[in-house]
DNA sequence: AATGAATGAGGCTTCATTCAT
DNA sequence: AATGAATGAAGCCTCATTCAT
């Protein structure tokens, strides 16, 4: 109780993010099977056993990573989406806005490459992430697109898959930055790319004028 | 000198590209380093010493995976950019289609996601792709969005990062169906996927006609 | 901080040479390439896996072995010179004697064996050998000889020549003693041999009194 | 039985000994389980496979080699001691210098390393070995040592025991060819180590004059 | 007789996991 | 709670041996 115990305890609650967090990251630039327990205690400091203080084995820190890695920047969005009353467009840039805030620029920016690089190993993780993380982002983003399209925003459009496309460029860009981002000498503008993005779909999703 | 003598001698041309096919298949499916050579090995049909007949070790594998799929399709397109004589959009979807002719609906499909999730642990790989490969696929689209700008077809844009942009989604179809679409329970349609992504294009690009 | 603690400890620091001692024994009598590091881990009452926390590597344990059969018996024999105030063939039966206790009749004595054995498969080892044992060796037995020459005790002899002849004999028991020894059925006599070798020499050696 | 038939008939008889003596070259080079037989029939000048024309396995080639080994040279001196009728030191001499001509001087001088090597881990080519040569030699050396002080010309010894120490510095030169001698920067002088070694047994085995 | 492609047992080495301290 | 020494299963790779040509 005394204020020189809180730090103790502050760092015990604190461990098993650092170990997920020191985990994410190797696991993003090696791969799951390439990474060792050893590099992963090592990189959060601690030594290999205490790693299974917290973990029942390397899988289930796997798992931790993911699912600690499904922050709810969604149901954050899901509320941005609930009280939206602007266009349409302007409802996918500001998702995309807090998305990149939460998401693009923090450490769960390699969760992508992971989950991507990963999922056939472990198809239960994969699952898990799909219904908690792509199936809302995808739910969030169709009832965008239907409500600009009852509004008359929007032309007429496939929306499921019309869904997929739009995401593609963004997920591409966390992921290409955790892989071939390496062999380009120039330094990618992320904010640059997304505006892009975002340009080509206001006119591309635009309901044409006749 | 009889034909009698052939098979044998067939066989062992033959050997390093069944071999590679297997690997590619392995690899896409496990990554690299949860892949073991022994299932390699028995998915191309031969025993584990077989391997080292023809690849000095697991990496020199993967590398000649990876050449092997640097297939001559880039150079195909780059010959259809030279001769095409219409609209540059038409060019980006006679591009897009033998892509998907020759890339898109073979074997070599898996290699993206390969190459994405590889990258950090093999450089001069990832180096190598991206100078014959992305570095050429590159050149290609944006010679077309070039051409369409000066026709005045296509608006102007920032063409370097508008290709990234472009590309981002076809990559992407690729890759999901080697992660995470065995989590969905609907199959994917490529065509119709590929169809939407040209479709906000033509439209996204364009010129605004006053 | 208790003695409790201790024996883990204690064991700590005793691995390196118990595993040595073991890796040792099987070199000397299968050779290094036939001796196989689970043999040594058994024979060490360890696993295999053990050996790696302590060596790198099959060659880093074997240049180990040398490395410590480099006992400091060689510097003794130094003092042993320096001090020595009779006869310079009572030198060479002093050093001789000591060179018995210590290494003849402990398990260092396989060293010369092996060391022939793999000079040619460890350049560096044998080289390291050479240098900090047979070299310091001949200076030893060199210096014996310069003396006895110096005091009359000795004939003239070509010094460098006649210490290799001098100590060939006695590698040769220890060779014998780890190779073709098997083959006797009758059980050499180490001391006998070594006498004769020193008679041969006390007689072989002296001026001739004219 | 055409002249040109000839040449080929010859080289299919010299094969095997071709093949012992590429064998027995990388075995004292290397040891036994450090040579691989792809090299040994790369120095050869053949295949892999037509090893096995010749012999049974690994094994079998060096016990050919072995056995190859045990040339004549220990009749040849039987014979010469048998007709010699000079002083026993001079049959010593002769005996000597043709053993340096027929062993000491041709390939077959690798064979006391690598038998000496290789012995625990083949007993019986070890004890062939035995049998065949250094029971032969130690017989021979022992005759002309009992010779020797039935005459007065040697002084009264222990006979088998006084044969290992004047055999060994004989053997020690061979063996130091192909094991340390590549530590050493200087060359040695075998003619003059031999004529060294003969000296002190000259004098040291000479019974006492008064 | 000769080849060399193919095999698969076996060894070195790594590393996830355990457990005594 | 934390450590790190120890384990042993498993994978990469080598190479003696076989066999179709």
């Amino acid at each position: 109780m005394s204020p020189v115990s809180q730090p103790r305890k502050r760092r015990k609650e604190a461990r098993p993010s650092e170990l997920t967090a020191a985990a994410l990251g190797l696991f993003v630039e090696r791969g799951f099977a390439a990474t060792r327990l050893e590099d992963i205690a090592a990189r959060a400091g601690v030594s290999k056993g205490t790693l299974y203080l917290y973990f029942d084995s390397k899988e289930a820190l796997f798992k931790a990573v993911i699912q600690e890695g499904v922050v709810p920047v969604i149901a954050e969005n899901e509320a941005i989406a609930a009280r939206h009353s602007g266009s349409s467009f302007d409802l996918l840039e500001k998702l995309l806005e807090n998305w990149w805030q939460k998401i693009g620029q923090t450490d769960f920016a390699g969760i992508p490459k992971l989950m991507i690089a990963e999922a056939r190993n472990f198809p239960e993780v994969a699952q898990f992430y799909y219904e908690n993380v792509i199936r809302r982002a995808h739910a969030l983003i169709g009832s965008a697109l239907e409500r600009g399209m009852a509004s008359g925003e929007f032309r007429r459009m496939d929306v499921a898959t019309t869904i997929d496309v739009i995401i593609a460029p963004i997920l591409m860009l966390l992921i290409w930055r955790f892989s071939m981002a390496c062999c380009q000498n120039h330094e990618g503008d992320s904010q640059l790319y997304l505006q892009i993005h975002m340009d080509l779909l206001r006119q591309g999703l635009r309901a044409s004028q006749v």
